[in-house]
DNA sequence: TACACATAGTTTAACATTAAACTATTACAC
DNA sequence: GTGTAATAGTTTAATGTTAAACTATGTGTA
């Protein structure tokens, strides 16, 4: 029926991998894009929502912390932390003991809007992870950190 | 040990929640990324590669179709589908039938870009996958499916 | 001390991405 | 037929993202 039959031309083995992969994307992309529209609503990117949620669970760090755990370069850490300083919700301050560093905290502000918006998402997460049981969500857990890690 | 104890604070069904959704979040962008790396050193960008891999095993069709199986807006469409024309690597043919539509397809420049890069994009998936069983390949790919469909 | 090297953060150019407002074209109801 | 709604695509403003070159600061060694 289907007029292109390229992906017939790889091996059993290559189109398992093609299709596990294309379908753990589609799975991150479609959580993602849901929960993209509730940070959205309350004024929040997704990169400002991930920063502000890792300083909150995880407490104050440095720029280049908080972007080796996001997995994000050193400059696209400096966009994202300007743009949370603009807005009130972070603050730099200088370590006077190796002034290389900038200690990243919440403001009070920061620490409201967290808190006003994490629960929601956290409700839409629970929402969309409830097609799977509580085993399947756990050998989900398991999968990927295998895969992301790169462990037999 | 941990000065941060608001994770205690939830369920233990929110944290397993919020468990997968990290890892499947962390697995998705660290293989992501090795595949970005390959590509870059072709020249392209994820979303080129993506377009043009997208064009090459289901042929051509239109920037909103092409948008719609990438998750990806149509203003986003526009960018990406411009930068591939400008770098020769596909056309817009208007549709005389229905000329809000353009038919994009990719050039015989375009066609040898990603023949010569796919492969190498789908070694480094096998090998990344390979820390996962044919079986639990197929495992991820089931509770993907589900979980990005909604599907009990 | 001086100099090489390493590390944290910034800047720049190029491209990606969205929402929202917009144009062009087609479909449909009356 | 005419007007209204729907659809494909574009534009704009704002933000994100990377790699690479850069500044500032600290480390370590001769």
């Amino acid at each position: 029926m289907c007029m292109n039959n390229k992906l017939n031309s790889y091996s059993e083995d290559q189109r398992r991998v093609l299709n596990a992969w294309v379908k753990l994307n589609r799975a991150t992309e479609s959580v993602g894009q849901s929960d993209r529209v509730i940070m959205n609503e309350h004024g929040l990117t997704i990169s400002q929502f991930g920063a502000m949620e890792t300083l909150y669970h995880k407490g104050p760090m440095c720029q280049k912390e908080l972007g080796d755990k996001l997995l994000r370069s050193g400059g696209n850490m400096t966009t994202v932390v300007d743009n949370l300083e603009r807005g009130g919700y972070i603050n730099r301050l200088r370590d006077e003991n190796d002034r290389r560093f900038f200690k990243i905290q919440l403001t009070q502000k920061g620490i409201k809007k967290i808190e006003e918006v994490f629960p929601k998402i956290l409700a839409n997460l629970t929402n969309r992870f409830s097609v799977l049981t509580k085993q399947e969500q756990l050998s989900l857990s398991g999968l990927c950190k295998r895969l992301g890690l790169g462990i037999k």
